[in-house]
Order: structure tokens, then sequence, then C-alpha cells
DNA sequence: TTCTCACTTTGTTAGGTGGCGAAGTATAGA
DNA sequence: TCTATACTTCGCCACCTAACAAAGTGAGAA
């Protein structure tokens, strides 16, 4: 039960629902969430480390960059489904499509650049 | 995007979503439910109404009393569809086999003495 | 080892949510 | 029409949650 509860709580919040639909096409590493998001790295953290619990996301982390990328295999099968069912609904909401051109330009930069957001 | 949001944040209670396992054997009076979750009519109502609003349930009025059944045709398919995969993940779960006991003493009293909970 | 930097954790605050009781509404019965 | 009753709405309070800034952490660079 409290599993179910979970994690609808975690598909309830529009921000954590964008994160994932934007980590649909390979993971992306925090610096690039946040400035798709125009949220403060704190808050994005928090979000991408509740969306980890959930096992909705998992975690790579390469040198100081920290990566996310969608559940795989190894998450429960109920999760799994889940998120195939929000990638399915919502590939086509205008969220959706705002985000992925967004997207596309976040990640011409490079994550140097990105992480300018820590020192702004 | 706001509706997928409405129907996770409306599954993400466990009293909405006890009431709504409740009803998968078939309609209840509201007094049924009140009896159920042992919460304030008023408590019950206001959850039983944010259901309705998302479309996971339906009201029928007869006389003074109110029933209510799970979403049928009429709905949007995607609620129909969230809400079958509910019923099943949640089939075996321990506050549902709780649940459909205390329900099944509950349906043994008649209306008239299950209404008591708003005089007493 | 010391510094820098990408990120996380902590502390705080504003707004949302679930709970209750009291008052209001609608319907059946007298 | 008037009363009783099953339920809803309103007003309030306690708790939760999402936001930010500031402080802490850990890994690479110097």
């Amino acid at each position: 039960m409290q599993t179910f509860l979970n994690l609808n709580r975690a598909l309830g919040d529009e921000t954590r629902v964008r994160a994932l639909m934007a980590l649909s096409k390979g993971e992306l590493c925090l610096c690039q969430l946040i400035e798709l998001l125009a949220l403060a790295p704190s808050t994005v953290s928090k979000h991408m480390t509740q969306l980890q619990q959930v096992g909705l996301v998992r975690r790579r982390k390469e040198g100081r960059w920290h990566f996310y990328r969608l559940a795989d295999e190894e998450t429960p099968a109920v999760v799994r489904q889940t998120l195939d069912r929000m990638l399915v609904s919502l590939a086509e909401d205008p969220v959706t499509i705002e985000d992925r051109e967004r997207l596309a330009a976040v990640c011409k930069k490079d994550l140097e650049e990105l992480s300018a957001c820590y020192r702004n």
C-alpha cells in the first residue's frame, strides 16, 4: 500500500513529472535538469532524490557530475510499467513538447557552461 | 498534464484508495463508507467529491441516501485503466484484506442503523 | 594537502491538504 | 407545511510539502 501511495505521490507533482519526461530521451546531468526546470539546485536535487527512492530513476556519478536516468530492468515491474504508461500518455502533452524544445537547447551547451547555475 | 497530476494526487491518499478498493465489490452508501473508514461524515464526503471530480467514481442519489460506485464506461479510458490497475495491484494488500472483512460486517447492518453516525 | 566545484543536506517559510465540528441543503414522511 | 435526516459546505486548525538560501560533503585539480 505504502509503495503504491508513494509512487502516486511522486507522480502527482508537475516538476517531477517534467523531469521524468525529459529523461525519456536518455540520461541527464543534474545541472541540465536545473537549467530546464529553472529551479534552485537544492530543489531539483531533492526532487531527484525522491524519484530515486521510489525507484523511478537511477543515479550515476561520474567525477563531480551526477547523471540521472529512468528506471531500468532492475526496478520492480510495477514501477517500470507505471513509468511506461506515463511516457505514453504525456508524449504529446503541451508541457512535454515545450520542454522537449527547451531541452534541445540545453543539450547544445556543455556541462561547464551549465554549471554556472551554482555561481550566479 | 493537469488531468494526469490530479489523477495521481487522488490516488496518493490512503483514505481515498481504501474507499475505491471498497467499491470494487459494488456500490456503497456514504454512511457505509463512513463506518468502514471511521472518519467524520464531512471528511468522507469531501474525499468522495474529490474522487468524483477526477472521474474515478460516480454518484447516484436515492432518496436521502447517496450511493457511490466506481467509474464505468462513460469515463475516459485512461481513468478507467488506471483504476483497473489499482484494483489488481492492491487486491491482496493487507489493508485491502482487512477492509474487506470489515466491509462484510458493515454490509450486514442496514442503512438506518449505520446512519446513527450522524447523531452520535 | 589544499582548493574548487558539483551536488546534497539543513533550516526556514509560504501555501496546500486532511482532519473535525457547525451550519446549510435537499428530500422523505407526518 | 413542518420536521427529521442524510449528506454537503464552510470555517478552522495541525501537518505536510515545495520553494529558497546557506552550510556541508566528496571528488578532481592544483
